[in-house]
DNA sequence: ATTTCTTTGTGTCATTTTAACACTTTGCTA
DNA sequence: TAGCAAAGTGTTAAAATGACACAAAGAAAT
C-alpha cells in the first residue's frame, strides 16, 4: 500500500505488535529502538506499532505494521489483548517519545496488542516511517519497556504458551524444512522448561503433523540430522475432529 | 458509583459484555431489548455495552455495565477480544438504535468484548440509562444481534469453551452449594455435548476442587443429591503446580 | 586411518489417564 | 406397597505420559 495520504489517523486507538522469532536457540522479539542518551530499556525499546487508520480493521492496522517492519504478508498475527490503562502512556520518558511521533501527544490512546511468529532467517526488518531503527531482543534479556510495552509482552509470551498447547503455532517461527532438534528447542524455549526428547519426538511423530523429507543438514561436525516439513493436511484432519491437545 | 456527569464519554470506544447464566439446564445470555415492531433479532436484541469514559479503564468499564445492569461486583469478568471491523454498525437497523442511544451515532466505535459468568438466581437484573429492558434468553435461540453482537457472542462462547477446559470458571456461573448432577449438566452445557457422569464424577473428585457438604436436596420426588462446593484452596494448590488439565 | 567429539536417533516399562459401559439405591408419589 | 425418576457407584481395556541410557553418524584432529 503506497503511503498516500488518503488515510485519516483514530487517534485513540493504535495496534502494537509483539513480533517472535526464533534463531534456533531462543525466542527473540522484534523492537524498535529510539536515539537517546539514557541506557534503560524503558525509555530505548518499544513495541512497533501505529495508531490505526480511521478505514481500516483492527486486523489490516496490525498487518500493516508487520509489513512495514518486515516486508511480510500473509504472516501468522493474532489478536491477544486490548491495553487501555489511563496511565498507560504518562510516564515521563514516554511522553518525549510520543511528542516525537504523534500529532497529539496528549490523547488517551487504547491499544490492541497482536502477536505475529516469524521465521527470523527469511528476512531483514527495515526502518519505517513509525520506527527509525528495528532490533532482535532476546525475550530473556528484556527487562522493561516503553509505556506499558513490557506488560503487553509478557502478557503475549502467555498467550502463546497457552496456545500452543492448544494449536501448533510454533512451525510458523520455523523455515519450511526443519530438524526436530530444532522444533524440540522451540518447544522448550517457548514453555521455558525443558522437555524428555524421546517423548518429543514420540508424540510429534504420533500426532503424524510433521513429514521426514529425504534430505539431511550438511556439514554440521557430528551425525546430520534429517530434515521435516509440517503436514497441513494431517493437521486439519486433527482439527476437523477438535482435537486440541498439542502441548507437553 | 452515582451518575453525576463528571465522566467525559470517549465516543471511539465501548465495552460490550457477554454475561452468561445458568438455569441448570443451559446456558443463558443476558440481552438488552428495545422497542421495535420488528420480530427479528437483530433490530430488537444487543448485548449490553456502553461507551467508556476517559478517566476509566477498560475493565472498570467493563465492571460498571455489569454493575447497573445486575447489581453484582466482583463478578467474574473478562476480557475477550476486540472488535473493530469498520462497518460493525453499518446495517440500517443499527444505525437508527444508536441515534436513539448516541449523541454521535456516526462515529467508528471499537468495542472491547467481555464475557462474565453469573449464578443468574442471585438476582434479578435491572433497566439502567443504557438498557431499558433487560432479558435472558436461551443461547440455542440466539441466532441474530444488532451490530455484530452475534459474532461478539459466539466468539465469546468459543473463549468459554477453551477456558474451561484450562481453569475451572464454571463455578461462577452456580451457587454456593450444587449438586454434582448440576455441575455436571453445566459443563455439557458448556461443551455443547454429553459427558459420561462417571466419568465426570470420577475426575472431579480426583481433581479434588469439589467438597462434600452435610446436605442433601429437600422435595425432590427422586433420590436427592448431595449438595458440594468449591474449594477454592486446594484449586489453588494445583495452580501453583501449573495444572491446567480441566477438561473432558 | 584411527581416535575423538558432538549431536542424532531410538525402545521399554511402569504409571496415569481416558473411554466405554449397567445396575442398585433413595426418597417421593400415586 | 408399587412405581417412578434421578442419584450414585466400579471394572476393564486402551491410550497417553514420564522416566530413563546407549548406539550410530559424520566431521575434525591427530
Amino acid at each position: 500500500m503506497p503511503k498516500h495520504n488518503a488515510h485519516r489517523l483514530n487517534n485513540g486507538i493504535s495496534v502494537d505488535c509483539v513480533i517472535f522469532g526464533f534463531d534456533f536457540e531462543k525466542l527473540q522479539v522484534l523492537l524498535i529502538e529510539r536515539e537517546t542518551e539514557s541506557e534503560d530499556q524503558a525509555s530505548r525499546y518499544a513495541l512497533p506499532g501505529d495508531l490505526i487508520y480511521d478505514d481500516e480493521n483492527l486486523n489490516q492496522a496490525a498487518n500493516r505494521v508487520l509489513k512495514e517492519l518486515t516486508g511480510l504478508e500473509n504472516i501468522f498475527l493474532e489478536q491477544c489483548k486490548a491495553h487501555g490503562d489511563v496511565n498507560r502512556t504518562k510516564r515521563k520518558s514516554d511522553r518525549e517519545w510520543l511528542k516525537s511521533v504523534r500529532t497529539e501527544p496528549n490523547s488517551r490512546v487504547i491499544t490492541i496488542a497482536y502477536y505475529s511468529l516469524v521465521n527470523l532467517n527469511a528476512f531483514k526488518p527495515s526502518p519505517s516511517n513509525f520506527a527509525k531503527s528495528v532490533v532482535w531482543k532476546p525475550l530473556s534479556e528484556i527487562e522493561d519497556l516503553a509505556f506499558d510495552h513490557f506488560e503487553i509482552l509478557n502478557n503475549a509470551w502467555k498467550t502463546l504458551q497457552t496456545k500452543i498447547k492448544l494449536k501448533p503455532i510454533g512451525f510458523n517461527l520455523l523455515p519450511e524444512k526443519f530438524t526436530l532438534s530444532q522444533l524440540h528447542k522451540l518447544y522448550e524455549a517457548i514453555l521455558g522448561r525443558e522437555l524428555d526428547k524421546r517423548n518429543f519426538r514420540r508424540k510429534m511423530m504420533k500426532l503424524d503433523i510433521v513429514e521426514r523429507l529425504d534430505e539431511k543438514q550438511v556439514g554440521v561436525p557430528h551425525k546430520p540430522s534429517n530434515f521435516y516439513k509440517f503436514n497441513i493436511e494431517n493437521y486439519q484432519k486433527l482439527i476437523e475432529e477438535d482435537y486440541d491437545n498439542f502441548g507437553f
